[in-house]
DNA sequence: AACCAGGCGCATA
DNA sequence: TATGCGCATGGT
């Protein structure tokens, strides 16, 4: 079976895979930080989602994080790499403790892991969100999914390719409710399904080559950027700053970013969104 | 029932 | 470089 590092011990049992000693995963952590968009909490509180063609449901039990549905080579195929699995998350909250904001923001939210989406669904998904509420975020990426992305029998939709919204007009976009974004996804589509942008280059692709690659996306600004290169690409030095962030920023760390955090400033960043945005007093208060 | 949301583009100085 | 405003839609 797959070798990790650290100390994670994966057990095979008929429903799928056990992630065992996985003590630095939350899946609801995770899941519910507003990385992601896409995940449905199912009844018994276990989560559905898919990435790429790849569909599984995880579960959190005393035992382990349970992947239902999963076979070794999804695992180690997809999954590993999607739940970042082969990072020391807590290497690095020991890191970023050094300095006591991290250490409570962290402590709080100890299980959260930043996941390793697809670039182009990060990008649209991350021009959906501004000036939006995750609530209706998740609505819009639904109906993207559902509109415009293939079905598969078991009823879950993929997410569209870039040439299928491309080849969509703004009139076909409304259905999206998605407001004056959507003329900035279809702008994203036709970009990216004519290699004008080209989103596979952009994990390789020096910092600032890669954020004007981006920014030449009508509706793409410096902070869509960072969100798609730290969640789509994989580039945790990344540093989206929104409103939160720059809240953050000014009450918490006047000083700037504390050096702790410099080679990883992405994940730190989500550590603090979720801390000051769900934690009441976390922000104001003292 | 206002107010505002994981921003951005554009106008103005 | 720095503000300020409008933008579509709908959650709180």
């Amino acid at each position: 079976m797959t070798k990790t590092d650290s100390e994670i011990n994966i057990k095979k049992v008929n429903s799928g895979i056990i992630l065992c000693n996985c003590n630095d995963f939350d899946v609801a952590q995770t899941l519910d930080c507003g990385q992601a968009f896409r995940w449905r909490k199912m009844g018994d509180g276990s989560y559905t989602g898919l990435t790429g063609r790849t569909v599984c449901n995880i579960l959190q039990t005393p035992d382990g994080i349970l992947l239902r549905g999963v076979t070794d080579r999804e695992f180690e195929e997809v999954w590993y790499n999607y739940f970042d699995l082969g990072r020391d998350y807590a290497a690095i909250k020991q890191r970023l403790s050094a300095h006591p904001v991290f250490a409570k923001a962290v402590e709080y939210a100890p299980g959260i892991r930043v996941l390793r989406q697809d670039s182009w669904e990060a990008l649209c998904s991350f021009i959906i969100s501004q000036n939006n509420h995750l609530k209706r975020i998740q609505g819009i990426v639904r109906r993207l999914c559902e509109v415009f992305g293939e079905p598969l029998e078991n009823g879950e939709y993929l997410f569209p390719e870039p040439e299928a919204l491309a080849r969509a007009s703004l009139e076909e976009l409304a259905v999206l409710r998605a407001g004056f974004r959507a003329r900035y996804l279809l702008d994203a589509a036709r970009k990216v399904a004519s290699g004008q942008v080209r989103v596979q280059e952009l994990a390789k692709l020096p910092l600032e080559e890669a954020r004007a690659e981006l920014m030449k996306i009508t509706g793409v600004g410096i902070k869509v950027a960072e969100c798609t290169l730290l969640y789509g690409c994989g580039r945790i030095e990344c540093f989206p700053v929104d409103v939160w962030i720059g809240r953050a920023m000014k009450q918490l760390f006047p000083d700037g970013l504390p050096a702790c955090a410099s080679d990883c400033a992405g994940i730190a960043q989500q550590y603090i969104f979720h801390y000051v945005r769900t934690c009441p007093g976390a922000l104001g208060g003292n």
